[in-house]
DNA sequence: CGGCGAAGTCAACGATCGTTGGAATAGGAT
DNA sequence: ATCCTATTCCAACGATCGTTGACTTCGCCG
């Protein structure tokens, strides 16, 4: 029996499922443990059987990995426009990132698990391109994608949430390009 | 009597000092009326009997002017650093914006508020200096200035949250300056 | 000083939240 | 087919929310 995906695991990955739609689509206070449940088909005594409590099920569905590209071993004048692609990517292919930012502004945890996710992922690639004030760098790189993405996919401020990806990555890239390699 | 300023004048004034700092700190869910009282100093009751109701409370806490710069008036060479020093003296000195960033990401009547005044008085003002794609260029500012508030006040991520003012306009304003009038 | 309206408190309402324990049900092994 | 256990539902708990109405206190005008 054991190894042997049971039906206890189908629903388990139900409720992940579920809570991660609901936490990126209304945050983590608007996001009830029933309306997960009743997102999950089940009864929401079943998501606090699985998962304990809550903030445990926000915990486990707010994890993911930025999986950066490495920066260094390619061309050294696209770094930024590739850097912003992949998150474009990662923002329009999970929805981890938007549980992130939607209850990261009211959530200290959340706010925590922001500053960790970005402090060992996004700074050794930093890093690893040699520019001096690495940290400040990095920072500054989460400064516009954070933004870009809280106007994109939040707040839906027009014309940035109907821009097509290229056009995004052709007017935002420079500035990513000039917070990685260029003058400060 | 009418005219002076009644004893209700200066509860309502207080009540509405509280609602701001309580909405700026906690954002909208998290900030209760009776959170609002105690800090007023008063009864929950009253915030109600004052204004009607929560939501209420919130459309009135959260007005505000940005009451930008004329730039086109200004050196075109530096309407970006111009543009940011403005705003983050707005950040800082008024709470008013962190009440709309902190609510507008789980409250959809505070993402339309957002949407107003960065429409009605960004956009304006970079219409004045003559641009291509002025939306575009309007958009972009708020990406970056949106994203740097979010960072610095509200997730407080190092080493941006302690970077001072000058050093701050130096990184950040370059990107407002490509975004204002420099080549997209 | 007595009264009257404004200002504030108090207790409670219905609703909803996260969470719990026990009853009901299902599904696979014997 | 029957039992056993994993899985699920149901009802309810205490807490807290926004909101309401009745009662109390304050302050001023005559």
């Amino acid at each position: 029996m054991t190894g042997s995906i049971t039906k206890s695991d189908r629903t388990r990955a139900a409720i992940l499922t579920a809570a991660r739609t609901q936490f990126a689509q209304h945050g983590y206070e608007r996001a009830t443990v029933r309306s997960i449940a009743r997102a999950a088909g089940i009864d929401a005594s079943m998501v606090i059987r699985y998962f304990g409590n809550k903030e445990h099920l926000f915990a486990l569905a707010s994890e993911f990995e930025l999986d950066l590209p490495a920066l260094a071993r390619g061309p050294r004048e696209s770094v930024g426009q590739v850097l912003l692609a992949h998150f474009v990517n990662l923002w329009e292919g999970n929805e981890s990132l938007q549980v992130l930012l939607r209850s990261g502004v009211t959530n200290p945890e959340a706010a925590a698990t922001m500053q960790r996710i970005f402090g060992e992922q996004l700074l050794p690639v930093v890093l690893s391109l040699g520019s001096d004030r690495p940290r400040e760098r990095a920072a500054l790189v989460a400064s516009q994608v954070l933004g870009l993405a809280l106007c994109r996919y939040i707040l839906h401020l027009p014309p940035l949430d109907t821009m097509g990806r290229e056009e995004l990555i052709n007017d935002v890239g420079p500035t990513l390009q000039r917070y990685l390699v260029g003058p400060l």
